[in-house]
DNA sequence: ACAATTTAGTTTCATATGTAACCAATTGCA
DNA sequence: TGCAATTGGTTACATATGAAACTAAATTGT
């Protein structure tokens, strides 16, 4: 058993790092062009594969907190990026959809995410790009099961 | 040429996704039984490798920007976790290291940081393994390399 | 030797984020 | 029915984070 740690090799530290760096960087991309933060891009991304969807299952579906989309979208709604119509069978609920604005924007953002994504995969071989993605999905059952 | 966006394939977010869940599951540990954010736990460990760091080569080691190294240390300085005394040749650089206290708090965090990271490697084959090590590094490198 | 620039680190301010309190509508069930 | 508990969503507050201004010390170039 191992009782010393480096950080440089400690796996939750190089994800985080990882991570970040991406996130940082697609953020910037996403800010300077689009005026657009991550939490709103992941709704409006989430809206352009499903629209319709209510504010709960689009936070469901990005793994974003309730408040989370409810800003984002507040966001969203001020630029006009979105509509957002009460259920009119249950009235708590929201349903959220892209508008014509939205769906404009939405297409010229998602080239520039694939670009991102694909400046790294396309760099990858086809069997490391396989590990890789059943890597993460491993892991992130793994986790998902790891009791506090 | 792929053009449709699928946000649970798309690298970017699944990484994000899969690293804040672990950061937050182990923020929350040393929250509890140690009273550490992330960044001060962070650059406890650092210090606990490489003792007697100035604060601009814990961020070099820890890829935290100076502000955040600043506040981890000033937290860890006001709960004596750490020892800070400028530098004797360089009187604008200052000099971090553990305490006697901070010492006692690092080896007890150390194996719960360790057992954290066993919970999820110990799932993987050996195999796996050195594939998820390799893939982080290629892809940092590949990331590195990205212009904006 | 000394003004101009750079470097190390801290502080300030503005924004982002998480938690908890909150409001309104719906559901469960006595 | 009718009222307690639950659910969907927003608001308020407190904390975290990042960018830029600032202070002090060291380095550079003349």
């Amino acid at each position: 058993m191992k009782n010393e740690l480096k950080l440089k090799e400690f796996l939750p530290y190089r994800l985080s790092v990882l991570s970040n760096r991406i996130s940082r960087d697609i953020a910037r991309r996403y800010q300077e062009r689009f005026n657009l933060t991550i939490p709103q891009w992941r709704v409006m991304a989430i809206l352009g594969e499903t629209p319709g969807l209510s504010a709960s299952q689009v936070g469901e579906k990005t793994a974003m907190d309730k408040v989370a989309v409810s800003r984002a979208a507040a966001g969203l709604l001020a630029a006009k990026f979105i509509a957002r119509k009460t259920d009119s069978a249950d009235k708590r609920k929201v349903v959220l959809s892209l508008s014509k604005k939205g769906q404009a924007i939405y297409s010229q953002v998602v080239p520039v995410a694939l670009a991102y994504e694909a400046a790294i995969l396309d760099k990858l071989e086809p069997q490391e790009k396989q590990n890789l993605s059943k890597l993460l999905n491993r892991i992130s059952e793994i986790q998902a099961g790891i009791k506090l």
